[in-house]
DNA sequence: TATTGTTATACTCTATAACTATA
DNA sequence: TATAGTTATAGAGTATAACAATA
């Protein structure tokens, strides 16, 4: 076994990965304030956009949190108008969930915030880089076990029943 | 101004930066918890290695954290026995901080650690690919405004007297 | 009996303020 | 008056457990 290396923490691949992705997370919810919404809930819009309709469980699974924090996330949406719980059309136990209007307003400028966010981190990257650098990504990404687009930073309970 | 682009997270660089710094911070924190610490305490013994007998104050400022969250780390690592407060030779006020026998047998096993996590994460890369991740990394890192190895998850309280 | 959505409670982490002993 | 270290307190976020309605 070959001995541990005393490399800096700026020479280290894994320290610069958390580094970068939480000062990326941190700066774009701060600039995702300017339109009252948070990650999470950018990712819940972005997910609803690709389809309405579906259940809270569904929306849970789908994003890998519990059910009980969709709820609240839900209710951040539907206070500002931006989701709305209608009744499900084949289970009466279950919500169907519907994006408005204003939201569908919204995402558009959400997801211009996110271009912005990724082009300052970008910043001084040739074409060719960024390209590569993506790729090596999403080749760890799939290494990774974590499936696509779900966030481990919104946790599934550890011990859910 | 273009449209906002609407490729999915997976296809943005800096979502899979926060996904996969999240997922590896998640892990070493897991891995480290075989040794009874943290990625903090792993952290700020990487910093004292390169030299003892600081101040609580300059330790803090090195890491990037308030000093009152120094205090909480070194209480840590004094009940665990990998660090000591000596009388400071040249103000009263402050404390000298050195690290035990302890520290020194434990750091290269929090090392090894961090290597193993490290491999587990470049798994499937070549020699020439991880080169090229790691020096995009470096360029992004330098051109985030964060200090060398300053994580921004330890945090200085933003009003900061 | 199991599942959907919800609420109440406790617990942990962080932030604010103030305190002491020195400088 | 300012600084090093510390403590007390309150707030935000998260996990545990239990609940009513429906399948």
């Amino acid at each position: 076994m070959p001995p541990p290396s005393d490399r800096p923490l700026n020479e280290r691949t894994n320290f610069l990965l958390s580094q970068l992705g939480f000062h990326t997370a941190m700066r774009f919810t701060e600039r995702l304030a300017a339109l009252d919404i948070q990650p999470s809930h950018f990712g819940l819009l972005m997910h609803l956009a690709q389809g309405e309709g579906r259940s809270q469980q569904q929306l849970a699974e789908a994003l890998g949190i519990h059910r009980k924090v969709m709820v609240g996330l839900l209710d951040d949406l539907e206070q500002r108008g931006l989701a709305e719980r209608r009744r499900h059309p084949a289970d009466r136990r279950a919500h169907a969930i519907h994006l408005t209007d204003a939201a569908r307003t919204l995402l558009p400028q959400a997801r211009a915030i996110a271009d912005a966010e990724e082009e300052d981190l970008l910043t001084g990257l040739s074409g060719e880089q960024r390209r590569q650098l993506l790729g090596l990504l999403q080749h760890m990404a799939e290494n990774s076990g974590n499936p696509q687009g779900v966030h481990p930073g919104l946790r599934r309970n550890p011990g859910s029943p």
